[in-house]
DNA sequence: TGTTCAATGTCGCAA
DNA sequence: TTGCGACGTTGAACA
């Protein structure tokens, strides 16, 4: 990984064109010759970058530009689509280099598929007398999070979701609107489970006569021993 | 912005709950406080990180960890939120603060509305004695991309994409319910314009008589002269 | 390899 | 502030 802080400035052709003005940042090289050209401040991503695939070519600049103060042209192509970065260097405040090595990556607990596992094996959430007919129910337009029966024998189609929203209704909407076309399986009710429902996704839901279910997380793993376990 | 790398490890609680194992990475410091973690690969995305508002303390390791090696601990806590970032540092191999100011930021060009004006300038695309109402046509929900009058004299909307999915198709069915219930445009037909679209939006589209369009982008770049100029 | 779906998404705009 | 859609989305799982 190269380091280099410097005023540059850069353009970006590919999916759209950018231009960023000349000004001091940081400009990381990675191993695999990506490239990412940060500011001091925002967030994690970079003002502009180059994913890997691809390669960095260095030249002199021309008459002109090394009249304008550019010291050094990068230029960063995509190895599979004609993507292409580059940057004009201009004074250079920082260059150095460290070896990284490869990195063993991020272990991440407590996620969708682990709301809806849960939910599966605690399934009588859903009201008494529930039962679990799949998880991943298919259907044309993809898998239902989780189809049970009720009580009463009528089928449930259920929607998880960590933060629900009004896209997460309009999703299980169209899942509903198949499946009652199923005469096996109509009619089929639907309850739209996340750990927080938003007010306006509450509201559309209960316009179109589907229960809102919020799911208690810890609640929910201090139920399930196995996955009550930390790091 | 201040570059450190080290081995180190780290966990992040808050929407979800991660771990980096020990490894040599490289650490930013911006100037808001905002941290990042990265390794030498992958894209632009951090292995972990905080946004701000944020704030930093560190701390001496205790006993246990000064044990096995660590030198200091850096808690980064988020300021509205309880997000936070807790980082162990072993081996610190560089270490160097810089000044670079603020950033003027990004200027782009050429995504959605580029189609929209180009499609506009080029409506008999939609088919042959095609012409335009408006663009940006607007209703309760929103405006529609391009309302335009077919050879027969029916109403069409169109909602343009980049990439055709289906949520774009459900957008438009929202514009189409809304704009049919006008009788002084109903009936209006719809049509879904993009430059790819996906085999499910494409379904989705056909099941609801909408019909698709796919955009040439560079096709129509060349019809249009006035957009054909760069940088 | 391509497609689909989630994301600690982030970002920008408008009501 | 909050909602909403786009993103050079990125990333992972699955067919």
């Amino acid at each position: 990984m190269r380091l280099v802080v410097a005023r540059c400035s850069a353009h970006y052709t590919g999916r759209l064109s950018a231009h960023l003005p000349l000004a001091t940042r940081l400009i990381v090289v990675k191993a695999d010759g990506s490239v990412l050209l940060h500011s001091d401040g925002g967030s994690y991503k970079p003002l502009n970058w180059m994913s890997p695939p691809c390669a960095m070519a260095v030249r002199e600049p021309d008459a002109q530009a090394a009249d304008r103060g550019v010291s050094a042209v990068w230029t960063v192509q995509h190895a599979k689509s004609d993507d292409r970065l580059e940057i004009e260097l201009y004074d250079v405040l920082h260059d150095s280099a460290h070896d990284l090595g490869v990195d063993p990556g991020l272990i991440k607990d407590g996620v969708e598929a682990h709301l809806q596992t849960m939910l599966a094996a605690q399934i009588e959430l859903l009201g008494v007398g529930h039962s679990l007919i799949r998880r991943e129910f298919p259907t044309a337009i993809g898998p239902v999070d989780i189809l049970a029966r009720d009580a009463a024998g009528g089928t449930v189609a259920v929607e998880i979701k960590r933060r629900g929203e009004i896209d997460g209704v309009e999703q299980l909407t169209r899942y509903l609107e198949l499946l009652n076309r199923d005469p096996h399986l109509a009619p089929v009710r639907g309850i739209f489970a996340a750990q927080e429902i938003k007010p306006q996704a509450r509201v559309l839901a209960k316009d179109r006569g589907i229960d809102c279910l919020v799911l208690d997380y810890d609640a929910m793993r201090g139920v399930d021993d196995v996955d009550s376990r930390l790091f």
